[in-house]
Parts: C-alpha cells; sequence; structure tokens
RNA sequence: GUGGGAUUAGUUCAGUUGGUUAGAGCGCUAGUUUGUGGCACUAGAAAUCAUGGGUUCGAAUCCCAUAUCCCACCCCA
C-alpha cells in the first residue's frame, strides 16, 4: 500500500454512497419547502474573510486553518465552515436588494486542522444553510422546524435539541464585566486557558471542563439572567414559538458556539450516540456578520450540519436505507453471434433509460448467471443460436425463477412497462 | 499541542516461550461434464507481516524511531 488517503480524510465508496444520496436529497427536499435555494460557493477563500468573520480569536482561526500562499503570493485558506464564504458572496453579489429574508442552503466540504477522533476529520461534509435580512424570532424557530422536519425524514429519533441566547454586544459587554467580578477573585485556581479567556473572551469560562475551574463555572451568573430587554424579549418568543410548534427544547447557558460571530439565539443538535463529538447541528443568529465583513447592517441566522456525524448517528439508530440497483436486466451470452446483437440492445435500453448490463470479460455462461444473482439484477435474458435465429428470448425473473417470451424488438417495451 | 491502545491477504481476524515453505472465515476467479443463478463441495490467485533502524545463528514475535488508524483531552459540525 504505496499511498493512502491523507489523515482525516475518507473515500466514500459506492457501496455507500446510496446513504449520502439519500441525506443529501432530503436536506435538499426538506429546504426547498421552506423556500431555500442552493447555493454553491468556492472551497478556498482569502484567509482575511474567515479570520474576520469567524474571529480571530478563535480555534477554528488560530489554530486550524489550511492557510498557503499560492503562486501570486495571495494568502489563501481552505473554508473552515459555511457561512463566511456564504456571506461574502451575499455581499458581492448585491443581493442586500433582493427581497428578504434571502435564503440559501449549501452542501460542502470544509477543511480544520485537527487531531482526528470519532466524529472528527480534517475534511468534513456540512450541509447547512443562511438565511440574511430577517430579525426573527419567528425566523429562528422556522430554521429549528426545519431541522426537525429533517431529522424526521430521515428516520432519526430522539436528537436532543439545546437553545441558549448569547445576547446582543451590548448586553454581552455588560455580562463579561459582571463574570469577570465574579471570576477575579479565583484567578489563581483557574487554569492557564481560562486566564487566557478573562481578557478575551469571559464568555467561553462557563464553557471549560477542567475541574478545578468547573466548580466556580457551574455556579458562575449566567448571561441569559442578564439579557437586555431586547434580547430577552426576542429569546421568549423564540421559546413560545418553538412550543407553538410542538418541538421540545432545552436551555443549555453552557452553549457557547466557537465562532465570533454569534450573537443571541444559538443552538444544537446532540445525540449521545456519536461519541464524544456529539453535536450533529450547530447554529444560530450572527446579526452584525455582514456589517463585519464591509456589508450593510443585516441580520442573519444559520446552521452547520456534520454530515459525517449525522449518517453516524442514523447508523447507530439502525435507520436502513434503501440502495436500489439501477441496473434492470443482465444479457447472458453463449455464442459470439449472441454478442453484437446484445451490444444493440443494450444501447436500445439505455437510450430508453433502462438499466443494463452485458459480461464485458469473457465468463462461462455458468459465470455469467452467478454475477448476475449477485449483483442483485431482477431480470436476466439469455440469448444463444436459438434465440438468435428465432429472434425471441426468454425473459427470466431473477426473484421468482419465472421466464417470459418475447421478441427481441420486443424487449425495450417490455421493461419500459416494468 | 497532550495522553492511551492498535497496525499480519481486498476485508475481518488467528499466529504458542523468537525456530523451517505466515494461516482461516468472508470476498474474488475457476471448476463439480454439454443452455439457467442462489445452497453445498473442490481448487486457485492474493501478504516486502505499516515504514526505517537495532538485538540475535535466526524476528510477524524483543528494543528504538517514524507514519497511519482508533479512543480521549481541547475544540467544533
Amino acid at each position: 500500500m504505496r499511498y493512502a488517503a491523507q489523515k482525516g480524510t475518507k473515500d466514500i465508496l459506492p457501496q455507500e454512497i446510496f446513504r449520502w444520496h439519500k441525506a443529501e436529497r432530503t436536506f435538499a427536499d426538506v429546504c426547498h419547502s421552506y423556500g431555500y435555494e442552493e447555493i454553491r460557493v468556492p472551497t478556498f477563500e482569502q484567509t482575511d474573510l474567515f479570520q474576520r468573520g469567524v474571529g480571530d480569536t478563535t480555534d477554528v482561526v488560530q489554530k486550524e486553518m489550511y492557510t498557503f500562499e499560492d503562486k501570486g503570493g495571495r494568502s489563501i485558506t481552505l473554508r473552515p465552515e459555511g457561512t463566511a464564504g456564504v456571506a461574502r458572496s451575499f455581499i458581492e453579489n448585491g443581493m442586500t436588494s433582493l427581497a428578504s429574508p434571502v435564503r440559501m442552503f449549501y452542501n460542502i466540504t470544509a477543511f480544520r486542522y485537527e487531531n482526528v477522533q470519532k466524529g472528527r476529520m480534517r475534511e468534513f461534509h456540512q450541509f447547512g444553510l443562511e438565511a440574511f435580512g430577517s430579525e426573527g424570532p419567528e425566523i429562528d424557530a422556522e430554521i429549528i422546524s426545519l431541522l426537525t422536519v429533517f431529522f424526521e425524514k430521515m428516520g432519526v429519533k430522539h436528537t436532543k435539541l439545546c437553545i441558549n441566547s448569547i445576547g446582543c454586544p451590548t448586553c454581552r459587554a455588560k455580562y463579561n464585566e459582571i463574570l469577570k467580578d465574579y471570576f477575579r477573585p479565583h484567578m489563581d485556581e483557574l487554569c492557564p486557558d481560562c486566564k487566557a479567556r478573562f481578557e478575551k473572551n469571559p464568555l467561553r469560562m462557563i464553557d471549560c471542563k477542567v475541574e478545578g475551574c468547573k466548580k466556580y463555572a457551574v455556579n458562575a451568573p449566567r448571561l441569559i439572567d442578564y439579557l437586555c430587554e431586547d434580547c430577552n424579549a426576542h429569546f421568549e418568543t423564540l421559546k413560545a414559538e418553538l412550543t407553538n410548534l410542538g418541538i421540545n427544547y432545552t436551555i443549555d447557558p453552557g452553549i457557547v458556539r466557537g465562532l465570533d460571530y454569534y450573537t443571541r439565539t444559538v443552538f444544537e443538535f446532540v445525540s449521545e450516540n456519536v461519541g464524544t463529538q456529539g453535536t450533529i447541528c450547530g447554529g444560530g443568529r450572527y446579526d452584525g456578520l455582514i456589517e463585519e465583513l464591509g456589508g450593510t447592517k443585516v441580520p442573519g441566522i444559520g446552521f452547520g450540519m456534520g454530515v459525517e456525524r449525522l449518517l453516524m448517528e442514523c447508523e447507530a439508530q439502525q435507520i436502513e436505507f434503501e440502495n436500489p440497483t439501477n441496473v434492470k436486466v443482465y444479457f447472458a451470452n453463449l455464442c459470439d453471434e449472441a454478442k453484437p446483437i446484445i451490444s444493440k440492445l443494450c444501447l436500445d435500453l439505455r437510450k430508453a433509460g433502462i438499466g443494463c448490463e452485458r459480461d464485458l470479460v469473457g465468463r462461462s455462461f455458468k459465470a455469467q448467471m452467478k454475477y448476475a444473482n449477485k449483483a442483485g439484477i431482477p431480470y436476466l435474458i439469455v440469448l444463444g443460436e436459438d434465440e438468435v435465429k428465432n429472434g425471441k428470448a426468454n425473459i427470466k425473473n431473477m426473484a421468482d425463477g419465472s421466464q417470459e417470451e418475447v421478441a427481441l424488438d420486443g424487449i425495450v417495451n417490455f421493461f419500459e412497462n416494468k
């Protein structure tokens, strides 16, 4: 084995692609039903876009980006997430002038230089969507409901929805001071990370997993108790709307989200089956992002869903996907004279959109039978000297062994009616 | 960036205290007499034992390094 897929990357093989297709189709269908259209944006952007958009202090930007200089001396970064690129496209293409909300979904690969473990890859796939131009909270609830519909259509049960509000810059600044006042007396006992967080991003301290910090974090003042009036009203309406839609949720004040652009509503769908990387889907509101990236002040909300994690969850819940074979009929040949006739029949069937196969490696007749059986091809037609002479052949149903005689020029017609 | 476990045919795994030609199941190919698959049986192909060093008369087996995979910390999707 000379070459191997790079660390943290994976081949998606033909034998499993049907699971991906099912998820992709389902996601697109559900998005369409909520008025979202697909957008496709480039895999790489200028590094600065992510530094500004995702945030300079985040782990993602600080240590996980695939950044390189191209031959023109530009600093390029493989996207570590989807929102920044879509936001850039929104601004660049003047979508501010479109009717609000501007709703777009996507299916992308993203790249993060991380240590690999269960549910965490260096190249991974994300379904996501963004909605620009609505302050919510109805659209916040709508997007969460879109996800519940998606999970339902995928057959995924009991994922836990956690929500929180991290407020707007105004109430967050106030809260940060309150939080710092709370932690200040205990500074000496905090982990080095938290000491750094104290200055840069105190919000993250309540998220710390280190035992010494945890015992203070548990009793720390919570942001949702210090929301400003507007943010509080926003969150209350969201909760009421979720209840109205019959969606169960848990308020988890610990959800902070690791990307700087989030404001107000943040949420996660969590599973217990995907190991410690339990977050299948995470998202939230980012009312300041478009302005931060040089656009006008336009509110936005979106989410990203880890497709690998989604499929892991499906597997853990033993959800069975159909794997339909596209090939309907196999032609077995018994003599050389039959071969050109089979070639022509295959062409006609394929033009009619009917999948078919024939021997391409010189297998014996018996081996051809075995092959068709193993491949799960539902119909088989044998062409030998008799069939060539009479212009008729038996169409064999592989499931029950029954046969039906059909003229060779009636074969396409036979399958068109199947 | 930091820990722990692993790495032997395509794949899942055996391989005794270091000892001759490294095994099996599944898969693949062919056959079990002539134009009909599944089951069964037989045979075959397929392995630089992750890579590079070292110890030894002798290494898949012991030692070191590196890589990769899995799991966890951290972070996130």
